[in-house]
DNA sequence: AGACAAAAAGCAACAGTGTTGCAGAAAATG
DNA sequence: CATTTTCTGCAACACTGTTGCTTTTTGTCT
């Protein structure tokens, strides 16, 4: 993804806003410009701290919820233990999520990608059980600790 | 695996403790026999509840933490936040988990269950990227509840 | 622009989860 | 059986996430 100008930012955090039909505040617009800014996924934690200690706790939840049930984040689950949450493709809809790609987490930077190109594979299961959804994490090290 | 005789997982709990040079106290074995009795995986809650009462939730924390770094149990990431875990097979040894088997979580009884015949798949990722592991969830409707 | 209704933010309080330090208890060792 | 080592239980704390309620902000309609 190419860098973008803070003018080009901008006007895609409206626009998604306004396109999911919500309410267009300060925490929403700015929790959503982190997203925008940063290609990895982040966890709630990360996002209280870059937004500059300016939104209370709860805010920061009630968004991110907010989001994810709008399909514009999506949750990636970890083995430490805490969720992180990144932006959606376009073809994601409310109630809807089609990330059915991998995620990857690096060892050295600790920072979670969504490689978008890399389709979870199909799996043969033993006699009796039926998937609904496929997970894929990744440990390694990332492209630009390599 | 098969049901086994109470006496036999005893005699599991006191080798699998001997074998990884641990001291054999109760809680070890209880919380070893928990996972022996049990087919899933068990969160720290579940073993809280089903030890009945008796340990400290301190020490359900050491506990696992130590099986876990004796390669007697691994953890499994879930989507929920909690960290799961489960019995390694025996090729596990400290420090190195070969676990590279599927994990499969039912969304009707939330039960988790290690696939071990189903091997995790290799997959080609953009250049610049490394592997050192890969963790596949699976969910949808387990052998007991389809 | 101003008034109103709806939605969101902020605050306080709480529940759940996991960690650390320390004193006492239990296990291993000889 | 005495000693050393290890483990447990307790208290306290930090972090994460949730809920109810009040105040503020946003969107809407004139």
């Amino acid at each position: 993804m190419l860098k973008q100008t803070a003018i080009q930012i901008e006007n895609q955090v409206g626009e998604l806003l306004k396109r999911n039909s919500l309410s267009i505040t300060d925490s929403r617009k700015k929790i959503l410009q982190l997203f925008l800014e940063q290609a990895g996924a982040l966890a709630h934690g990360d996002i209280e701290k870059k937004a500059g200690e300016k939104f209370d706790r709860v805010t920061v939840y009630r968004t991110l919820q907010t989001f994810v049930d709008k399909g514009i984040i999506h949750t990636i689950p970890t083995a430490d233990n805490s969720i992180r949450y990144a932006l959606c493709k376009d073809e994601c809809s409310e109630g809807h999520h089609h990330d059915h790609h991998v995620h990857f987490v690096c060892n050295k930077c600790s920072n979670t990608y969504c490689l978008d190109d890399v389709v979870t594979p199909d799996l043969k299961l033993p006699k009796g059980y039926s998937t609904e959804h496929i997970e894929v994490v990744v440990e390694g090290i990332c492209k630009n600790c390599n």
